[in-house]
DNA sequence: CCTTTCATGAGAATGATTCTCATGAAGTTT
DNA sequence: AAACTTCATGAGAATCATTCTCATGAAAGG
């Protein structure tokens, strides 16, 4: 319910209409989402019928934009189909995504200091890294334990 | 080269000609590829005509199976297609891409210190994660800053 | 040797993502 | 604020990796 966070999501894209629903609803989404499931979150937020509800292939492009921005990070996929995660700080950081619900936490990149090291000790330099963990939530290894 | 790898790569599961010949293929892989280089490979390696060239069904589970096995690993995706690579040890490890020419390297867990420490502040448990470091090895790195 | 189970091939089916193209709106220029 | 250029949109077709179906043959085991 913030007032607009459009420029923060699609930096220097054009500022839609059908754009401020989408970044809204992905910035509202609980957890880590698909592109179908924010899809759908969009068409719920559309309260009246008379307004055209985002097109598939709209969200994708929308998505796109805004992961380009580093509004939402990509955070791997599940059967098949690609996470993405709002991220609240444009700081470097990764993602911890729980198995059972998709809630989703930040956490720090644990490569920062080791980044070059073992890599580079085999000649490779390291342009860029991909870390996400995986696990329960708080909520969810509770509800495992008591079961 | 070496004689045969093929119960280190199904495991239990069945040996067959063409499962040798797959897991030969992929063994032989110079770095990380996607299931269909792995398939031309393998029909490449296919010399007389005789042969039954595999199925892209039977590679793609023959790689399932292998991944299953830790004889391959699932190191990411490029241009939509997952890509693999041959684990030369069987030790929790991670790898390193080179961006150019897709030759891998190994390289220790970063988190086995940190696993729990960062995340579990936020109530969650860890129960798996993804590292992928992506770079450039010597040889193109050399290449790059030559030209 | 018999039996059960599982790998195979060929192609169809699935499903996520992208592309095409005509249209309308956004942001920019006088 | 009228005129323009550029880019977002929708709807559905198109693409493309991956999986499924089903009949058949071969592998491992008793």
């Amino acid at each position: 319910m913030a007032h607009d966070t459009t420029h923060a999501a699609f930096g220097t894209g054009r500022v839609t209409a059908q754009r401020r629903r989408i970044s809204a609803a992905a910035a509202a989404m609980p957890g880590a989402f698909t592109v179908e499931a924010l899809t759908e979150a969009v068409r719920r937020s559309t309260l009246h019928a008379q307004d055209a509800s985002a097109a598939t292939a709209t969200v994708y492009r929308a998505v796109a934009a805004m992961e380009a921005t580093g509004f939402l990070a990509r955070i791997g996929s599940r059967d098949g189909s690609a996470l993405y995660a709002h991220c609240t700080t444009p700081a470097h950081h990764h993602h911890v995504v729980c198995d059972d619900c998709g809630r989703i936490a930040s956490t720090p990149c644990p490569l920062e200091v080791l980044d070059t090291t073992p890599a580079a000790s085999q000649g490779f330099v390291i342009t860029r890294h991909e870390v996400t963990l995986y696990g329960l939530c708080a909520t969810c290894a509770e509800q495992r334990s008591g079961s």
